[in-house]
DNA sequence: TCCATAGTTCGAATATAATCGAACTATGGA
DNA sequence: TCCATAGTTCGATTATATTCGAACTATGGA
């Protein structure tokens, strides 16, 4: 069972955190997942776009180290590293959230 | 004396913060900012780039709402806008200026 | 073994951003 | 009035992102 390479929590950058969440539909898979408060397929966020979209999204919030994609059988089960993020950079995704929570 | 328009607070998009923060160059613009303490001119940021190249980070950095540049004679004095960012995304910007003078 | 499901990768088109020199604008001082 | 200073705008080039269909991979179930 193949597993999803992701990066520390040293080689995360505050700059690819920031550009991960300066997209919308970024956010809102963000804001989804953090609502949710569980892990979730990627086929879950019901956000009209097609698979390959989606999947280039993950990608990048994946590479920002703000994703974590656990393979489970066929689906691929996406979860916010709040804790290591809220570690290296305390504040930042939780204020995130508030803001997204708010509007 | 003309001075420039920038947004006003409730026109400002956290998209729009997270992008003007995902430069390196900006984020050590607005880094300087909060540690001067002060306005500071355009030509202080001694970062090794044209004027034209800065002039473009400003335009950015004040179209997201984030920098507040006011025309004083020949000079264009710079701040942040801290506290009206603190108002609507409360902990974001200070969270992500402790992040960057840890590293 | 065959098929459906879930998601990734590829490739090409389009859009957006960064960069920087050159020309421009506005102000203040000589 | 002339000039220097500070910064913007313009225009072209190059780099990077977004988008999405089509083809591909991996898994589990019939």
């Amino acid at each position: 069972m193949r597993q999803i390479k992701h990066p520390s929590i040293d080689q995360i950058e505050l700059t690819d955190i920031m550009y991960a969440l300066s997209d919308p539909t970024r956010l809102e898979i963000v804001a989804r997942l953090a609502n949710a408060g569980r892990k979730m397929t990627c086929g879950e966020f019901d956000l009209n776009r097609p698979k390959s979209s989606m999947s280039h999204h993950f990608k990048i919030l994946r590479a920002a180290g703000l994703v974590e994609t656990l393979i489970e059988g066929t689906e691929h089960m996406n979860a916010l590293r709040v804790n290591e993020i809220e570690q290296k950079f305390p504040g930042v995704l939780q204020s995130v959230l508030q803001a997204l929570h708010r509007s």
